[in-house]
DNA sequence: GTAGGCGCTGGAGCCCACTCCAACACAACA
DNA sequence: TGTTGTGTTGGAGTGGGCTCCAGCGCCTAC
């Protein structure tokens, strides 16, 4: 069993963040010990740092509440939670893509001002002065 | 040549945005028309992209601001341009890595519940009653 | 010349996802 | 028996990034 700020620690997450999730229905109700708060359970923590995968992956906070609706209807929506997780998965491959060609057009750009600078050039292709070069390469 | 509602579908912003940008200096003043209309420029357009590039790979306003301000100060800050990106690089690369290890779990959990509704169980192990396994496959 | 369409500006408003806070409660320790 | 530490609650506040709007101006077409 884990108190609050252990998972916080553990899940990236500040407790007031947990506690909001909780309060938002973003996690379900956390037990709790004889003094009323909270203690996490292993299985606890676990879907907390499913939860965090999905909001790190771009989850709406109105879905993830979808999902832990379904998570608390019980065995009968494991259709339908796999099919959310798999729409996820489909947005996961998307950003994947889009990450990739965004890092092909930043490294293109950064090539090509490592080109002007060894070059000695300004953007219009007209050479730099001595003192410009020296302030380029200071970075 | 292109107007402000050309270059909103090529860069998938909205013309609001594209003029807040503008007023934010997220992107340099635009050349007008006689009229005071907005006239882009290929190299505008071009610059746009590059931004919304750097904004969707999660870069604040506050320092594409600053990239931009370094733009307008000329040749003598391509070194800092440079760092700049290279910084924004390695973030692209850091979050291509946390989306790498997020699509496993999110696909790791698919294949449970996968598992679960082949074998008729609940999350508990045990088995789940026919009407719940009907539910289960509808999704 | 006037109606409609498109764009302009500055400012207000909005949405999302937290984040902070005051007031309180228990538990352990000096 | 305070006091310190850690947690609780509900509600208000914040920050980022747009998004909407009123009121205006310029063309073009009728």
């Amino acid at each position: 069993m884990f108190g609050i700020r252990d998972v916080a620690e553990q899940t990236g997450l500040s407790m007031e963040t947990l506690r909001w999730y909780e309060r938002e229905g973003l996690v379900p109700p956390v037990h709790r010990g004889s003094d009323g708060r909270r203690r996490y359970s292993a299985a606890e923590v676990g879907f907390v740092r499913l939860i965090v995968c999905l909001r790190r992956t771009g989850m709406p906070v109105a879905r993830v509440r979808e999902f832990v609706t379904l998570v608390r209807r019980g065995a009968s929506t494991h259709g339908k939670r796999m099919t959310l997780l798999t729409e996820q998965r489909d947005r996961i491959l998307d950003q994947m893509a889009q990450l990739r060609a965004d890092l092909a057009t930043v490294e293109h750009k950064i090539g090509h001002y490592g080109e002007l600078i060894e070059a000695g050039l300004d953007c219009e292709g007209a050479p730099v002065s001595v003192r410009t070069a020296e302030l380029q390469r200071r970075g």
